[in-house]
DNA sequence: TGTGTTTTGTACCGAACGGTTCCTAAAGCT
DNA sequence: AGCTTTAGGAACCGTTCGGTACAAAACACA
C-alpha cells in the first residue's frame, strides 16, 4: 500500500546518532542530521516527529547496540572469569583509539539535567551497567557480601564514567591506565584472583 | 578619563558563568546572557568580544573562584591528615543540595571536543586537580612510592568526574557513598592512616 | 490501466539567532 | 566649561533555526 519507504530507518538512526554524539544536541543542526541521515525534510518529519524525538530514538539505539553489548560481555559465561571481563572492559577504555567519547555520558551531561524523559533513560542505562558489573562480580563469587558487591559495582560504574570525561579531554591516555590499575587492586580485594578463588579468608564473606 | 563602567566585570562574569553551567553553551543565547549579567548589548560587545570570550572567561573564572579554591583546601596544612581532606571532598559531594554539577565537567564533554583552546584549559584545570591530590597524598606521607602517589591521584581525578557525572543525572546520592568507602580503601592502602571510616576493615558488618 | 495510499523533495514559514552599528545621555577628567 | 570615554538602548543586519504545506512520484491492488 503507497509508496515504500526509500530509505532504512536503522541505518538513519546509526548516522543520526554518530551526529548527535559529535556534536551534542543543541549544536546539531536539522540540516546537519538530513546530510548525514541522507533523507529529505519531508521524510524526517513524517518518520520521525521533530529533533527531539530522533535523539531520543539514537539514545535507544545507543542502549540496543552499545549499552546492553556491554552488560552481555560482562555477564557471558566462559573460559575467563568477570574480573577479566570487566578488566578487558577498562583495559579497552584505556586503548581506545579515537577520542569520541561516550554518547550515554554526552546526555548526561548536556541533555539530562534539562529533559526528565532523557534522565530517566539515562539512568536506566547507567543501572543496566551497574547490573552488568554486578553480575559479572557475582559469577566469580556467588557469596560475596552484598554491601560489597553493591560498592564495587557503583564504584566501577563512576570509574567508568569519569574515564570517559577524560577520553573528551585527550587527558584519557594518561589516566586510564592509572585507573585500570586502581580498578584491579579493588576487584583483587571484592573477589579476589582472575581465577575466583577465595585466598583470603574473613575478607568479603 | 571618560565615564566609568557602570557594572562589575566579576560580577557579571559570575551570572554569565551559571548561565552556561547550566544551559550549556550553545543552548545559552545572548539574550539569556544579557539578561542574568544586567547589561545591554551595547556593553557587553564593549567589555567582551563575543559569546565565546564570555564563556572562555567564566572557565577562567571557574578555575579561580572553584577548582584553585578546592586545590587549596586540599593541600593547606592544618591540624588533619590530607586523607582527611581528600575524604571530606569526596563527602561533600556525595552530600550535594543541588545538582548543579559541574562547569569544569560540562566543559570537558561538550565544548572540549570542538574548541582546541577550551580543550586546553580544561586539561590544565583537570591537572591541577590531579597535582591538589598529590600534594595531599604527599603531606601524608613523603616518602610514599612516586608511581603509587601518580596511580593514587589520577585515580581520585577519575572518580572525581565520575561522580559529577552521576550528579546531573540525579543518581549522584546512591552512587557517591559506595564511591566513597571504595575511595576511602584506595587511601588507606596509598597512604594509610585511616580515620576508622572504612568499617570493614578486617571485618564484615 | 485506474485508483487510493504513502513517501518524497522542495518551497516556504515566522521566529530567533549571534553579531554590529548607530546614537544620546551620563560621568569622569583637565 | 570642554573633552573624552563609556553606558545603554534601539534598530537592524544576514543567516539559520525547527517546523509545515503541498504536489509530484512511486508503489499496491483492483
Amino acid at each position: 500500500m503507497g509508496r515504500p519507504r526509500q530509505f532504512e530507518i536503522d541505518a538513519a538512526l546509526e548516522m543520526a546518532m554518530r551526529v548527535f554524539w559529535s556534536k551534542g544536541y543543541e549544536a546539531t543542526t536539522l540540516p546537519d542530521l538530513l546530510g548525514a541521515m541522507r533523507i529529505s525534510r519531508g521524510s524526517f518529519y513524517k518518520a520521525f516527529h521533530d529533533k527531539r524525538a530522533v535523539y531520543l530514538a539514537a539514545l535507544e539505539r545507543y542502549n540496543r547496540t552499545r549499552v546492553l553489548e556491554t552488560v552481555a560481555m560482562l555477564q557471558k559465561a566462559g573460559t575467563d572469569s568477570g574480573r577479566e571481563r570487566i578488566e578487558a572492559l577498562f583495559k579497552a577504555l584505556a586503548e581506545r583509539p579515537d577520542r569520541s567519547g561516550c554518547f550515554l555520558c554526552n546526555a548526561a551531561v548536556d541533555r539530562a539535567p534539562h529533559d526528565p524523559e532523557i534522565e530517566e533513560r539515562v539512568n536506566a542505562m547507567v543501572q543496566r551497567l551497574e547490573q552488568g558489573f554486578r553480575l559479572a562480580l557475582e559469577g566469580d563469587r556467588p557469596n560475596i557480601d552484598p554491601d560489597v558487591l553493591d560498592e564495587t559495582a557503583k564504584s566501577l560504574v563512576v570509574n567508568y564514567l569519569g574515564l570517559q570525561v577524560l577520553d573528551a579531554t585527550g587527558l584519557n591516555e594518561q589516566m586510564a591506565e592509572s585507573c585500570r590499575l586502581q580498578v584491579s587492586r579493588m576487584l583483587e580485594a571484592a573477589v579476589g584472583g582472575g581465577n575466583g578463588l577465595d585466598e583470603r579468608a574473613g575478607d568479603n564473606r
